[in-house]
DNA sequence: AAAAATATTTAGATTTGCCTAAAAATAAAT
DNA sequence: ATTTATTTTTAGGCAAATCTAAATATTTTT
């Protein structure tokens, strides 16, 4: 038996692991959970006892290929979720986020077997993030920032770094969702904004901000 | 904030209560939640420290004004999330209750309205219960158990007083659905069994047990 | 290499929700 | 009206998950 709360902290390990290449401080689970240190540390001695987690006190953590597992299987939930919301209910992209965060718990024999079936097997959730299939695989996509595009280059939006409420409606409203194609018209060495071209010819200028949280993949014209 | 254990307790009280005319008891509540008397006595006491029931010790409780309301709506989100479950998901009668049992407790802002008009606002869940709409109404229906039919009169399936799984696969093996019409053609002094006629011909032999657990209207022929 | 800063763990409490066993109140039976 | 049986509450404890404050380990700086 893993409870909700064990599942939440393997998948902040997760997620942290999949940028970093090291093992996983106290800390930073406990910046991303928003709680202290003293809290992960006590959580962190139970995951050990259930050989979730490789610890090594003052070492960081490593997942178990069992805690591995374990995490996949709760972002296979989430994702899934968060495109029922969107496809099915209508809820915007900034809304379904805490939704999915309880949703993911609920457990029950091919509960998500059919609501992949359902949805048509979506390979990637609302905000562009890959979905693992039932056997936990996905696949890779060669994604780079806005930042890192170059002038006259043109790509498509394929996800977001940041996921925060008011990112992805300042990109909704200015028409920057997903599938969308841009072509790079200008960088400006000043603070490093674009100057960017829409599919429908429209311009669009965009901080440096936006760029490095925007990911796009590189169209073979 | 009303915790889910708070929830599943104001829902247990307002079942009881609908059923019996008088205050609800303690033991009752337990054997309803599978607990002992000890630990509903000790969450009565945060209940009426929330003013969610009117509660004398050793004289059962109430649900006040409040406490009705969260119990309605935790009914109509379990309901509606088990229609979800049958209508989109293919799920069978008898295998949603324990799934709703955890949907029910998902929290936020227009998710139960959202996926009301989803399934096209339903009146009934799949096991002919009625569904509170958003303010908490619901329709009344005029329906009898099988036992209480007389031999000749005819009725159209509408729910079910048991909801255990074995009851609820027996029926739907039988043919016995919701909306199926029958006939009693006879009653069998010596077991009150009963011989019925279904719409498609068909002829079946109900025990009086089935006969105690199943809800009909009379069909006005 | 010692001192200072930072990160991590431990100790001790708290809250929620549950348990068993014992005590107290109420209801039923004689 | 007592006695007996049943119901309900209280007392004391436990596990999960969290917190603050204190202690300890590690890393960085001087
Ligand atoms: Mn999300
Ligand atoms: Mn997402
Ligand atoms: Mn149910
Ligand atoms: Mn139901």
């Amino acid at each position: 038996m893993i409870s909700q709360a064990e599942e939440n902290y393997l998948k902040a390990i997760f997620k942290i692991a999949e940028k970093e290449n090291r093992a996983v401080s106290t800390n930073a689970i406990a910046v991303l959970m928003q709680t202290t240190p003293a809290s992960v540390s006590d959580m962190l001695r139970r995951l050990s006892d259930k050989n979730l987690i490789a610890y090594e006190k003052y070492r960081g953590v490593q997942l178990t290929e069992a805690g591995k597992q374990v995490a996949t299987e709760l972002i296979r939930r989430h994702r899934l979720w968060e495109v029922f919301l969107v496809e099915k209910l209508g809820f915007s992209w900034d809304e379904v986020h805490d939704l999915a965060e309880q949703l993911e718990h609920v457990q029950g024999p091919s509960l998500i077997e059919r609501l992949d079936a359902f949805l048509d097997y979506p390979r990637y959730d609302p905000h562009g993030d890959p979905i693992p299939d039932a056997d936990g695989l996905w696949v890779f996509r060669a994604q780079i920032l806005l930042s890192d595009l170059k002038t006259g280059q043109r790509g498509v939006i394929t996800g977001v770094q940041e996921h925060s409420s008011a990112f992805l409606q300042y990109l909704a409203q200015m028409g920057l969702t997903l599938g969308a194609v841009l072509e790079l018209l200008e960088r400006i060495d000043y603070d490093q904004s674009v100057r960017v071209r829409m599919y429908d010819t429209r311009e669009l200028m965009l901080s440096e901000k936006v760029c490095k949280n925007l990911f796009l993949m590189i169209e073979n014209a």
